[in-house]
DNA sequence: ATACGGGTTAAAGTGCGCTTTAAGTCAAGG
DNA sequence: CCTTGACTTAAAGCGCACTTTAACCCGTAT
């Protein structure tokens, strides 16, 4: 027992083999020791593909996540440059955050929606509050469409 | 003054041509009258395409999007169909949000940790609290890789 | 008249994040 | 010995959301 096999690791991490490769191929995951010519991985990999998956699954890019990684790998301290990545994709955060709120506002609001047609509802997001809580509308009147 | 050019709508929008197109192509928005072959739109579009954006930037699919729209497009009521979807969305965005919660933390965390690695970070991550608040670390003893 | 700046189409291309395929290597077991 | 099953590689394929390309049409200005 030298070690974890690709599909063992794969398993562990919910992963399938391929992507194992393609992640060492990127430069997510270090190569690995070979034992005739198969890959053999200590218990250490699994923390680092697990780090790979927070990442990725928090919406970093390939790159990102790689530049994540490689910024303080091993011993490398926190660096200037991660502090600035960093604070680039908490600025992004942000935004999306915000964004999924706004869309959760909607689909929470569609769900007692009296306007008549999305684009309406599209309009009341536009400007800042919510739909008019509960307008007057009669059946009958509208001709905008 | 028959209607908007497709290119008029477009930078109205902040999107290109081809996206209009495409959007109409896959369904996203009606096809619009033409004079001469070309493409002539009212005013309406604008709201529509806006609508689309909100959806497609907080995170929708294509696919989302149109059953989103197409849910309760011109004077359908808010749908049975359009509850479920926003239901099982509203889902998504929260576990999104929380994703997104953990990113920030383990970035913002990232600007003042001490772990000696990623991969200690990672670990703090995995567990339910952040790095243990400065654990004492000396500034030479890594070696773990 | 002709050139220009739009518009039109179908089809192919792009970038991301993998997966799938084809062809081959290797250790163990019947 | 030969099969089995897990591994190896490079290269091609996929789904999404568009963009780009190529070849064409068309009204207006010079």
């Amino acid at each position: 027992m030298s070690g974890m096999s690709i599909g063992q690791v794969a398993r562990r991490c919910g992963l399938a083999p391929s992507a194992i490769r393609y992640y060492e191929r990127i430069g997510l995951l270090p190569r690995p020791i070979r034992v005739s010519r198969q890959r053999r991985y200590t218990a250490e990999v699994i923390g680092r593909v697990r780090l790979v998956q927070i990442a990725r699954e928090a919406g970093f890019t390939i790159a990102e996540t790689r530049a994540f990684i490689g910024g303080f790998s091993a011993t490398t301290p926190p660096a200037a440059r991660w502090r600035t990545l960093a604070e680039r994709k908490l600025a992004e955060i942000e935004t999306q955050m915000e964004r999924l709120r706004r869309m959760r506002q909607l689909l929470e609001y569609g769900s007692s929606c009296r306007c008549l047609s999305v684009d309406d509802c599209a309009r009341v997001m536009g400007s800042s509050d919510p739909c008019p809580p509960l307008r007057p509308r009669g059946g009958s009147g509208g001709q905008s469409d």
